[in-house]
Parts: C-alpha cells; structure tokens; sequence
DNA sequence: GCCAGCATACTCGGATAGATTATGTCCGAGTTAGTTTGG
DNA sequence: CCAAACTAACTCGGACATAATCTATCCGAGTATGCTGGC
C-alpha cells in the first residue's frame, strides 16, 4: 500500500502555483527543475490534474499550467484522487460469497463488518484530507516561512530554461 | 495506493480462528479452502502474521495456526500493518530540500506542511483501525448473524481436506 | 503387556517464476508569437 | 505605415519501454504421530 510519489509532486506544484502571478502560466518544465524532477513524468502527473478539473492547460509559448479555480475550493482529497484514482485502498472482493451461507444476491461491501470497519478508517482519513484545502496550507507556509512567496516568484523567473 | 487482497483474507482468517475450539490448530490449506483461496499464498500471509506474533504456528501433523493472544489485543490496525509493513502510504521524499532555501541538516518530514497535512490524516486512519479489535468484530457477527459461529466450526470439521 | 526406537506422513517456511502496476521516456498534434511581405 | 498571412518554435497530450511490486507456485527442513520390534 504505497501512495505514488506523484501525488508529493502534485501537491508541492498545486501550492507554488498558488505563487505566481495570477493568470500566469508555468509550464511542466518549470515546475519539474523547481525540484530537480524527470520533467516528462511530471508532465503526466500534471495532466491528470487537469483531467480533474484541478488545472488548467495551455498549448503553445506561453503556455503551460495553471490553477482552474481558487485554492479555496482545492483539497488535499482532490489532489490524491486526481493522482491515485477514485478507487478505495482497501477493496473487499467478498470472499464471504464462497463461504458457508453465502448468497449470490449479496452485496458483501456493505453486509461483510470486516468491509464496513475498513471503509469507517478510509473515511476518517478522507475527512481528514477533505478538510483541508490548498489555501490552508498556503496561509500556513506564509505564517512560517514569510519569505516563501518571493522565494518562489524569484526562483521561476530565474530559472526560465 | 491499491491494498494487497491478502489484509481481507488475513482479517476473515484471524475472525474464524476466534471460532474454533480453543487450542486447536487450524492449517493453511483449510483455512484456504474456506473460501477457495489459494492454499500457498494464504500461507504466506499467514507467515507474515505469525512473524509479526498474532498468530502462533506448528509444523508436522495436528499442526497448524492458532491465534498467539486473546482477540481483545488483536486491533485491525495490527493485522494490516503485518501484512502490508510498517510504513506510511504516504512517504514524504523530502523534496523541499532540493528546492530554494533547501537546508541540509533539516528533517523536511516534520517541517514540510504537506507532509505534517497527509502525516496527520494517515494518523485518522491508524487510529480508527487501532480502536476496533478483533474481538469487537467477532461480537457484532454473532449479534448479527447468530448461527455463523456453529457454521464455521461444521465446515472447518466437514471440509477435512 | 509395555517401552523405546524408527519410519512415515504431514505442516510450515522460505526460495523461486509469472502477472500487474508504477515509473520513466519519447515523439507528434495543436497553438501562439514573431516575422515577413504586400498593399 | 499598417495589416494579413505565414513560418517557426514551443507546449501539452498520449503512446511506448523499463523497473518494481504484487501474486502465485513449488520443494525442502522439521516435527509429532503411529507402528514395529524387543524386553
């Protein structure tokens, strides 16, 4: 049960993003040396978001990345879905089927308590990422670290290969 | 972020070992045979269960497994932990450090907003599995399906395969 | 009849292949900016 | 001088290899059982 690596890629992107200048595309090239990352494979992470309505995506010069809509309204649950897919990490195949007693008609997912119990910790932590938006972490950072804004507003304009 | 199939197998394995009578030992293959698994890949999930001291094994005939403490020190978190390890879905590469301003000495795990954010909500989930034992699972069975102790001794002592 | 020794069958345990998913890379379709050319 | 069309470079987007992990299988080490033979 590891998370892919992406999904530290995306969210790390989503919050500098929120630093640019608005209206401001960044391209996936950028945001990949931000970190040192393969830019290609970024790229891909980055699509995703889009496909999910996170980012949006612009073709040509001048082109590039940038946040479909407030940070307030992006969670942390939108990110890790986008990336990971919708699908739940514990999936029940309900093996109570081949059983004793086990009917066909059942739907296992929500009769098996085994099923119900791992879903009930899967919510608790989708909740939790729920509750959480990039504008949170975002004002938070900025708390902390004062100098990150600038930082990061330098660092793209520098760097511009 | 796809769980191994072997946590399900695992949890249904350990909740109809709490049925059988006590001081018995019950084999991979049986326990398999329970719901058509695989017999030797059972029993490789059931090794990592023995290793990590929920279940105690014995080899040669009458051998088998049996549960190595009371269902009531059982939570599901320890369950899920042996089989897929002990650490985080979500690992936090630190890739901060490779970013401006990026110390060398500093521990971006706890520094890192992002990953203090998903820490916090991998926290959520460890604890909801940690408050449910096995025991609590096997009482609301039989609150809710009276005659499944009685049905999973009869297949264990019929199917003797 | 009783006990010790032994052969036997059975179980776990780890080492070994195959399948699926995640990771990483590459090139083409589409688009915008800048340039050029004609009026 | 201005405008329109064209060229060219740049970006995303998805198709294509590679690596890691999960899934599945097999055979050997060890052990308790039941039998055999002797006392």
């Amino acid at each position: 049960m590891r998370m892919s690596e992406g999904v530290e890629w995306a969210l790390h992107s989503c919050l500098n993003l929120t630093w640019v200048e608005s209206g401001e595309a960044v391209t996936a090239t950028r945001l990949a040396a931000f970190y040192g990352l393969p830019a290609a494979y970024l790229n891909k992470q980055l699509q995703a978001l889009a496909r999910a309505g996170i980012l949006s995506s612009t073709s040509g010069p001048k082109g590039g990345f940038r946040l479909a809509r407030e940070p307030e309204r992006i969670t942390l649950l939108d990110v890790v879905t986008a990336i990971e897919g919708p699908e739940e990490a514990f999936r029940c195949d309900e093996i109570l089927r081949r059983g004793p007693g086990g009917k066909e008609g059942v739907d296992y997912r929500t009769t098996c308590l085994i099923s119900r119990a791992m879903g009930a910790a899967e919510l608790a932590w989708r909740q939790e990422l729920a509750a959480r938006t990039i504008a949170d972490l975002k004002a938070d950072v900025e708390r902390g670290f004062p100098h990150t804004p600038q930082a990061t507003r330098n660092r793209f304009a520098n760097a511009r290969s």
